[in-house]
DNA sequence: AACAAAATATGACATTTATCATTTTTTTAT
DNA sequence: ATAAAAAAATGATAAATGTCATATTTTGTT
């Protein structure tokens, strides 16, 4: 990716709470910015470390998780490219929660903390931006409690993937456009490795799904919504 | 409760956002609150309502639940005195997602919109403490994932009930100081109500709690933490 | 106090899910 | 291209949890 490249330029920052800002402010974050490459199965932060900054997604797409006290990796939520990350613990001034890790290459431009905590004091629309993001996130993760306590694991199989279609697209060739392993789907969803792949087996046997080594197709989408809730 | 209660004295502020907000704020909006009393089983605001204002607990407890496809009642929180409710819908412009209900009696000011909107633009100190709640809640809710994705029925109680004691209190006698009906605590820990059931009775043999009614005490607490992983 | 309604408790059983073992397939590195 | 490692698949079985039926206890109402 280029090594010039510049915020003022950059059409990424549209799609989040960077897009508001006048451009003074821009060009400031611009010079501060330091780009940042990360392949797949690389980490941006760990859960634990005090963050010097935001991270705004440029490309590609990432995994947040959590370490649970047995030593299992929850994923609670997936990220894509448009979006900021580390944010939350910018804003409440403590050490990061979560674990952000590439699932493909990405590009990602780090921003130091001063730049975005002085944007947020001065700037009311931006930091409305950033309250109304938290609000998204927080009413989402409410929805997966309930997700996760209601639902079995087949039904949450079948909601993942018609969710994973939905905020990561199609390839092509109408494959489901991010690669996942099936621990990682089951790390997910809340449930075994051995699951999921029962579970996946069984949807395509079903005629619901294409399997084609990670890449998933989904066939039948209403069925696979009728199944979300328990058909 | 008293009719001519007013903001400027109200010592409840202080828990919430409200807290830091100067005095001629604080009058506007004493004037137009408007104090509500309700009972245990009462619904201050339901799961679709396009919500007027926002909700400051100056009394009791409540629970946040949400309504699952399958018709179940999914508790996604509970809050007690000093906390703000409905800040989340006015912010993101939105209708409630969430349906509050008081588990006792309580006694809850309403307070506009409006005010609230104004005060969130003109005052940088309350919008970023309205922005830390969120961020903190965005935080727990994150938590509660991880829990009810990677941990077992009997684990989750477990944990539930440390967690009851910590957030409500023990009464006189020491017994945790809400009451919940074994349903919603089933409907807390996202299992069925026989299961509760049958846990608590478990929890009671082993000699961890002590069950009266719908009084619970904490006998072996860490006991019960152990068995919050699984011991 | 007596009754009805709701909540709690318990048993029997079905279903779901986890765990462990093993084989097959795919991916990665040399 | 091949070996080694990782991931996926499958079977067997155990454990956890849900469901339904029914009994008992508690709560609320008159």
């Amino acid at each position: 990716m280029d090594m010039h490249h510049n915020c003022e330029s950059c059409i990424i920052r549209e799609l989040n709470s960077l897009g508001s800002i006048p451009s003074e402010d821009i060009s400031n974050i611009s010079k501060h910015k330091i780009p940042i490459h990360v392949k797949r199965g690389e980490v941006i932060f760990s859960e634990g470390a005090s963050l010097k900054g935001v991270y705004c997604l440029r490309n590609g797409k990432c995994k947040l998780t959590k370490l649970a006290p047995n030593g299992k990796e929850q994923i609670v939520r997936f990220i894509s490219k448009g979006e900021l990350v580390g944010h939350r613990s910018i804003i409440s001034n403590s050490v990061a929660h979560l674990t952000v890790t590439a699932l493909e290459e990405m590009d990602v431009c780090f921003i130091p903390k001063q730049d975005i905590l002085e944007l947020f004091k001065k700037n009311t629309e931006f930091s409305l931006q950033i309250t109304k993001a938290l609000a998204r996130d927080l009413d989402d993760a409410n929805s997966s409690i309930a997700n996760m306590a209601q639902k079995n694991v087949r039904e949450r199989l079948a909601e993942s993937l018609l969710f994973f279609e939905k905020i990561f697209g199609v390839d092509n060739e109408g494959y489901i456009a991010v690669t996942l392993t099936r621990e990682e789907i089951a790390n997910a969803i809340g449930t075994a490795t051995e699951s999921t792949i029962r579970l996946l087996s069984d949807f395509k046997k079903g005629g619901y799904i294409i399997l084609s080594g990670k890449k998933i197709k989904l066939k039948e989408k209403v069925k696979l919504q009728q199944l979300t809730e328990g058909y």
